[in-house]
DNA sequence: CTAGGGTTAG
């Protein structure tokens, strides 16, 4: 024994350097292989466990059950990191075992076929694991645990459930193990009444008085947002350990309390409770400081763990801090799926289109098989038209690997073809999709929204309704958009009160959307009355309320709303200077709008952009300054754009400036801007001046260049009410039929 | 048993 384990202990430190022959005896015996077996599991590393399974049969060793289970013992000790998990050697060598387990006949061993069956679960081969299963003569609980907890780890929680059923329907008798492997398939809202069915079991049985079984159940409901569920069962704990205590700072940090995490954090470390790489993980995601919770987990020595990486990586990454993200995953000696994916999502999120590409490329060479969520990261940083080609690029990868099967992937690409205006490709992706989940229906209808088809995406709404979801914030406000571009008050007021009747979650954007709706159907009063129930509107909010008053003719409203927003203390951003300023050109507030425009770059350090300086030129144009306009021009440092030249040649034909207009079509028409409003603005400005002649030129030129302008489309609500009616009496919408009778048509 | 990457809105 003494030898075998001197010779383990060799193994493990000298085994990547030297061959095998050159440890091995002539003529080694069983012995020898087993410990050579112990030493792989004790370093966690599988490698070499195949190559000595060879070796021992070339050796002409009989194998005995024994050294199956040592085999299979040091995959499964390896199995938790995720090198051998995402190896495709271990399935095959696996595979390869097993066979000879076969033949050896050691399969009758009902311990030893649930050590394959758990390792499959462990590598995502559930069907395997399945198979086994169902060809066991026999099985005892573990073989029953072994089943519940692969297709729980592999998130086939319905499976799992039934699974625990049908165990107990054969008699046996589940244990804490048991409990503890399905109770995470539980922690979704849609099952939550099964997970509390098994704590009752758990407690009638009194297994739930374990640790891991408690500390599972914590879990359970903190994903399910039931914060209370989880504070008794962790109080009830009598011996908590580190996971315990994990769990919990987890439970706050998932549902947003992260003062609360943080405590649970303080309080751990009070009761001497060791911290693990977990915690640090947990305490990122519970947005813990960033930059000394780094310092922590350099002064700590976590710094070498690669899960601790490779959260930071994603942390700062997140929070847009991208150029640490990158140093952090390039100091990685080992890279992974994970941190690779958060970087891809960070440049995607940054509209960095050509290092995601160049992540991507490198996660290919890396040999690392991309899954759907990085699929998803990828496409989701395809925002515009250029990007079809590379959009279709990863699409045509999707459909080769497969991954399109995936309806993560499908909703990515919903959401990329949207953005590309390619609806017909959106709907036919749509269509194809089996079951269709909220975030499906979402994406369509927002796609819909995007490229002007709303009268598609309230038919989407009724038929959304009809296969029974429930709308929710992403869809109403969604919808709203659509009715803000086409001025459908009647089915934002339905919206609204929607959103009213079923307490739907008020957030930034939802209440943005509101606003935004009754502004543009020319409803200022009820958006002053949404904006004002609002408790702490965020800028996008303010941003929308003041170009709101600007758009209706309020300007003194909309410069007093900005003055308001900055004493609650809120910083006005690009955005917030387009609506003021757009309010001062309504309102012809030339010396006030300068004076912003000012301030933009004095105050708060922002170089005005083209839009901005448009507004200028619209500004001090308008008012007739065209002069001091054409000066401004001249001195802009950056290269004036068509809206620029645009905004005084419609100022031209206010004040039927006909010399200078005709050299600003010249240069429109040089920056090879062919719109129809060019025309249009010329010809009217020609027809001003009674230059009949000259109005029929242009149109002519309008004619055989193809841009007739762009036909005018008006929309009366009344006829969409009908569409507006099905749709609502689908809904609960329309169960408050009185209301539907007494809102007299605006 | 605890844990890291993603989607719809803006």
């Amino acid at each position: 024994m003494s030898s075998a384990y001197t010779i383990g202990h060799y193994v493990r430190t000298t085994l990547p350097r030297i061959g095998l022959e050159f440890i091995l005896p002539s003529n080694p015996n069983i012995s020898v292989f087993h410990s050579l077996f112990k030493s792989c599991s004790e370093t966690k590393d599988s490698r070499w466990a195949f190559i000595i399974f060879r070796r021992l049969l070339e050796s002409n060793v009989k194998p005995s059950d024994l050294t199956f289970s040592l085999l299979i013992k040091a995959y499964v000790a390896d199995a938790s990191s995720s090198t051998v998990v995402d190896s495709p050697n271990a399935k095959i060598e696996a595979n390869q075992i097993q066979t000879h387990l076969r033949k050896s006949g050691f399969n009758q061993y009902v311990y030893l076929t649930t050590a394959f069956l758990d390792f499959y679960g462990k590598l995502g081969c559930i069907y395997y694991a399945q198979h086994l299963f169902e060809e066991m003569p026999r099985r005892d609980v573990v073989s029953w645990n072994a089943l519940i907890c692969g297709y729980s780890r592999n998130g086939y929680d319905y499976d799992a459930l039934e699974v625990f059923v049908q165990m107990l329907r054969e008699g046996f008798s589940p244990c804490q193990r048991t409990l503890v492997g399905l109770v995470p398939s539980c922690g979704r809202p849609d099952i939550i009444f099964q997970g509390k069915a098994i704590h009752g079991f758990g407690i009638k049985s009194g297994l739930d008085l374990d640790c891991r079984v408690k500390n599972a159940l914590t879990s359970m409901y903190a994903k399910c947002a039931d914060l209370q569920a989880a504070e008794v069962l962790f109080e009830e704990i009598c011996e908590k350990t580190e996971v315990s205590w994990n769990t919990m700072i987890g439970a706050y940090g998932q549902n947003g309390l992260f003062d609360e995490a943080m405590l649970v954090f303080k309080q751990m470390q009070k009761e001497r409770m060791e911290v693990n790489y977990v915690t640090i993980i947990c305490l990122l995601s519970a947005n813990a400081h960033l930059d000394s919770t780094h310092c922590y987990v350099i002064k700590t020595g976590f710094a070498t763990d690669a899960s601790v990486i490779t959260s930071l990586v994603c942390s700062y990454a997140g929070c847009g801090n991208i150029e640490s993200a990158g140093l952090l995953y390039n100091l990685m000696p080992q890279k992974n799926l994970v941190s690779l994916t958060a970087m891809i999502s960070g440049y995607a999120e940054k509209g960095n289109m050509g290092l995601v590409v160049e992540c991507f490329t490198q996660m290919l060479q890396l040999k690392m098989k991309p899954d759907a969520v990085a699929m998803v990261s990828i496409l989701h940083g395809f925002t515009d038209p250029t990007f079809i080609g590379s959009g279709l690029g990863i699409h045509a990868y999707g459909l080769k690997t497969g991954l399109c099967a995936d309806c993560l992937v499908v909703n990515g690409l919903i959401s990329m073809y949207s953005k590309f205006g390619d609806i017909e490709t959106v709907f036919s992706l749509f269509s194809e999709m089996g079951e269709k989940q909220l975030i499906s229906w979402n994406s369509v209808i927002s796609g819909c929204v995007q490229v002007g088809r709303t009268s598609d995406a309230m038919e989407l709404f009724c038929q959304m309704r009809m296969y029974g979801h429930s709308p929710d914030a992403i869809t109403i406000a969604s919808l709203l958009a659509g009715c803000s571009e086409v001025g459908f008050l009647q089915f934002g007021e339905r919206l609204h009160n929607y959103v009213l009747r079923n307490n739907l979650d008020m957030e930034d954007f939802l209440e943005t959307a509101l606003v935004d709706m009754y502004i543009k159907c020319g409803r200022l009063e009820s958006a002053e009355r949404v904006f004002k129930s609002i408790k702490e509107p965020c800028l996008a909010t303010w941003n929308t309320m003041i170009s709101g008053y600007g758009l209706s003719g309020h300007e003194h409203k909309a410069l007093s709303c900005y003055s308001e927003m900055q004493e609650q203390g809120l910083k006005p951003d690009r955005i917030t200077f387009l609506g003021v300023l757009s309010a001062c050109i309504h309102g012809g507030l030339v010396w006030e709008g300068k004076r912003y425009f000012r301030s933009m770059r004095e105050d708060f350090g922002m170089i005005p952009g083209l839009q901005h300086n448009a507004c200028m030129v619209d500004l001090l144009s308008r008012a007739g300054f065209l002069e001091e306009a054409v000066i401004f021009v001249k001195n802009m440092e950056v290269e004036p754009d068509s809206a620029v030249w645009g905004a005084l040649l419609s100022s031209c034909c206010i004040h039927q400036e006909l010399k200078l207009g005709e050299c600003l079509a010249k240069r429109l028409l040089l920056l090879d801007y062919n719109s129809g409003g060019l025309y249009v603005l010329m010809s009217n400005l020609y027809a001003s001046k009674g230059r009949w002649d000259d109005v029929a030129r242009v149109r002519k030129m309008m004619k055989d260049t193809g841009g007739d302008g762009s036909s005018g489309i008006s929309l009366i609500e009344v006829s969409s009410l009908e569409k507006m009616n099905n749709s609502m009496c689908l809904s609960d919408l329309s169960l408050n039929t009185n209301y539907w009778q007494l809102s007299s048509p605006h």
